[in-house]
DNA sequence: ACATATAACTTAGTTATCTAAGTATATTGT
DNA sequence: ACAATATACTTAGATAACTAAGTTATATGT
């Protein structure tokens, strides 16, 4: 069991390399997951970016914006964004309502929905060469660790937002 | 022990949940990590950016842009930028030497580096979030297993770096 | 019923990151 | 010595994300 400093499981100075930093590790992660997809989507002319919105749809579409949004983890502008290049590349059409005006729902193209055939594999591929060398139980073990990093830092960002509604 | 497809851990429909990839996991956990950090160092006029180049000067200062670049996992051209912001803000300042003049030496300001005592104690602070109720060892596990995966991606992107030398 | 609040999306503006190509300096092979 | 190659950095242009503030439509409390 390693000493404790001042509360902490280590001293701010372990810090500093950021091998020790699991925020710069995962970014490193993220990174080179994302960079080696690229070259694989890329000669379909989907984006990593893009890439990310149409895994979600592939598992369920005609959803809104903001269930999307929530799906893939990035903020609505994002997916304003992100949904008009998707749009104007010929993988999503959007369709409103009269039930709620205020939504739009989204849905893939016959030509998005093939892609998933090709594409999808491409992310096994890279999720194989990312744990190379390891047992499925080093996986698992990875996957659990990670969500519950997710999970403890949501519920402090959630405290957080709550204070300054307070303030607010 | 989990059954084969094709060759593959998983089968390509395993990955359609993003909660199951590790791309998507440590995409979540840098994000999450990064604003957390980044509501600190903000009253310190430091953005997230900043803040991962500030770290590794912190260690050690008086290196070269290249260096630097390798240290912090970001290409040239974005160090070109941060560099120039953190000039702007009085943060670093920039050397030539005669010895040779491609290379520029990056060194901090005093004033930077008394943020360090304010600013690195904050690392520490999210990091404890983000691992709370975790032991030791399970931090330890998911730092050995990010870093493996680490090593992984690059070892691969390294091959696919040569093969297209070999081909130019 | 109507003012106020909430929800869904959009716009504007910023920052961080990348790839590809360019410039200047240094090193190397013949 | 000098052409070819390599190194260090910069520029240009693109994409991906964010926060804050706006618009329009729906729901709610008195």
């Amino acid at each position: 069991m390693a000493k404790r400093h001042g509360g902490f499981r280590h001293p701010a100075e372990y810090y500093t390399n950021p091998e020790n930093s699991i925020g710069y590790l995962a970014r490193i992660v993220f990174r080179s997951f994302s960079r080696l997809l690229e070259r694989g989507t890329l000669t379909h002319d989907v984006s990593a970016g893009q890439w990310r919105f149409l895994r979600q749809l592939w598992r369920e579409d005609g959803i809104t914006q903001r269930e999307l949004s929530e799906r893939v983890g990035m903020r609505e502008p994002t997916t304003v964004v992100a949904l008009k290049g998707l749009e104007k590349a010929g993988f999503i059409t959007r369709k409103k309502t009269d039930d709620d005006r205020r939504k739009t729902f989204i849905y893939l193209t016959p030509h998005a929905k093939k892609l998933e055939l090709v594409l999808a594999p491409m992310n096994a591929e890279v999720h194989e060469v990312a744990t190379r060398g390891m047992t499925d139980e080093e996986v698992e073990t990875l996957q659990t660790l990670l969500r519950r990093v997710i999970d403890n830092l949501a519920e402090e960002t959630a405290k957080l937002a709550t204070l300054s509604d307070i303030k607010a």
